[in-house]
DNA sequence: CTGTTAGCGCATTCAT
DNA sequence: ATGAATGCGCTAACAG
């Protein structure tokens, strides 16, 4: 391919006037700066950024993994990365690891030997291998999702635990007193906090607490939901910790003749954002994904072009509580108590913005 | 950070046996690798892949681009072309160009400076600019979706004419006299392509042409529908261009009081995959689009890699037809005719799979 | 089996 | 305002 070379033998000046037309045009006169634009035209030459990112040490790429692309979360996050990074001049090689955390520190490793010059890592889990190895190599590496205890890194997230406890709380003020939790797998740490906000207001309400744990997807919640609805006390809501679990839990529910939300609430976190929906249904939580996502890499793009330096950031995000058609007091008979009166006031707020939290 | 040197000064040996131990490692005695190994796991040296892309002029890494990410199509031609990148030890920058032929370009110059060592286009048009960019570059290219009108390219697609054919004729043979067909923009080639393939098998029936051209979006299918379906003779079933249409035209029905398939029969492309769906609605025809992406970055690493060269290559994958529960014969007061024999033996036929075409 | 030389494309530094 | 020398990290080609 034609080089810097090339385009200054053209234009009859040296490659370093090439290269400052291209860098810093201003210190060529327009003379030789015409010259070497045409030149550049007509041999169609294209800077090749692999010689400069060897000289300047910075590629302009960025690198981006993330755990399972079939989540619409993902795609937001990609929306989010791509859009703060082309805004800066950077590209996103993106990587994604279905979940596996050997996939993660190898496609890791494979961004570092590309040597971009910074990383968004949504992880697999909370441990700190992958992080420490990136921090080890010196690139900068913002975490999307959730706290890396004790690690000194930058950190774009929200605070679930508080938004477990809503969506509970939002259920026991309807009047609900038999409300399980149907969850993602025991080893990721979503599932884990969002169980936890759950038995938090549980547990603060003097509520009994029945949590599944399963995976992320449609067919693990119609299952976890089928096995807790044929439970003798059968719940009156549940709390689910994604929105495909809330989509198979709906499933089973209509399978089993109950119709949602007059014998069984629903509510869920991950919410597609409403303004993609026609009519959203489920009562849950909206993540503001790809502004985090955003956030995270204008983290890392400041400490990639020196603008900052010093100890992690820890930047958390307000979440949204959409109030929707999944949700409804308990009716009489399966229930232990009335609706209290807290309820009343938010019946019939349907497709209501409940707000922001934290 | 730690580069050759210091391995090989560290192991006492040269930077050139370094590298063989990285890449030929058979080419060096037992003793010294060994000495080699422990120096780079002590060094935590990662390989610098921009130097070794700058000497070798490989950079072991692919282009992709697409236009809209948020369509679920655009993440299994993610998930096809990482596949098959991953396989051949490729990594893949993304790039999406939200349906703009400039930020195609523009992403496409990108992708050409950082020296990628392949492209794979999911292309905004069918215009010959980004083909010719790239391939003036001297990269090879491979074209996700449809032909490019004379152009010497690989590219990798179905045979949508027939399958839009196929959806239409199907309509016909259910009984159906007045079929609208709802479209995606007119800029865009598939859109034409599968108003094209409705026409031909209408125009062959003897029956009128009603085509409404608007965006692949379920508010576009909305508005389309309900003008369609408020038009004085109105259609007893639809042919939509995608799924967000078809969604979009099932509001619509709705929203008019009409039952699917009872009123109204919708048939539609780009179904999502019968397996990630639990109880599919649509009939419509599904193209395994993962696969055509994986294979359109094989024919790219093929030549990238040397192993091909030569005129490009039309690869053109199959399309699956899926019967599912949109379709019926229509009713019989607004229908000008009964239904004919052939739809007898196919009512009821629900989720069928009618197999495969060209 | 191992080392030396040289250059991939570019920009920093210094000189003019 | 322009150019020459040098080296970023790595490996092909050759030498031993």
């Amino acid at each position: 391919m034609v080089n810097i070379r090339d385009v200054a033998a053209r234009a009859a000046v040296a490659p370093m006037t090439v290269s400052r037309v291209l860098n810093n045009p201003d210190a060529v006169s327009v003379d030789t700066r015409k010259r070497v634009e045409e030149a550049i035209a007509d041999l169609h030459y294209v800077p090749n950024m692999v010689g400069q990112g060897l000289r300047k040490r910075r590629t302009m790429v960025l690198g981006l993994v993330v755990s399972d692309i079939t989540n619409p979360f993902a795609v937001q996050q990609i929306q989010g990365v791509t859009k703060a990074a082309r805004a800066a001049g950077y590209t996103v090689i993106f990587a994604h690891t279905e979940h596996s955390a050997d996939e993660e520190l190898h496609q890791l490793r494979s961004l570092i030997e590309r040597r971009v010059d910074g990383v968004l890592l949504s992880p697999v889990y909370n441990t700190p291998d992958s992080v420490e190895f990136v921090q080890r190599q010196r690139r900068p590496i913002a975490v999307l999702g959730y706290d890396m205890a004790g690690l000194d890194v930058d950190v774009v997230r929200c605070d679930t635990d508080a938004a477990a406890r809503s969506l509970t709380e939002f259920l026991i003020d309807l009047g609900h007193r038999s409300i399980a939790m149907l969850s993602g797998s025991e080893n990721i740490v979503t599932a884990v906090e969002r169980a936890r906000g759950y038995t938090r207001a549980m547990t603060e309400a003097g509520l009994g607490v029945r949590i599944t744990y399963g995976r992320f997807t449609p067919e693990s919640g119609y299952e976890m939901a089928m096995s807790a609805l044929r439970a003798p006390e059968r719940p009156t809501a549940l709390v689910t910790a994604s929105n495909f679990i809330a989509l198979g839990a709906a499933e089973a529910a209509s399978a089993l003749g109950l119709r949602v939300p007059e014998d069984l609430s629903i509510t869920t976190f991950d919410n597609a954002r409403t303004d993609l929906v026609h009519d959203p249904f489920f009562t849950g939580i909206v993540q503001p994904v790809a502004e985090m996502a955003s956030a995270g890499t204008d983290m890392v793009i400041e400490r990639a072009s020196g603008q900052v330096a010093g100890p992690g950031r820890d930047r958390i995000f307000p979440t949204t509580f959409e109030v929707h058609r999944s949700t409804a007091p308990p009716s009489r008979e399966p229930a232990s108590s009335r609706a209290p009166s807290s309820a009343a006031t938010r019946r019939g707020h349907h497709n209501e913005v409940k707000g922001s939290q934290q």
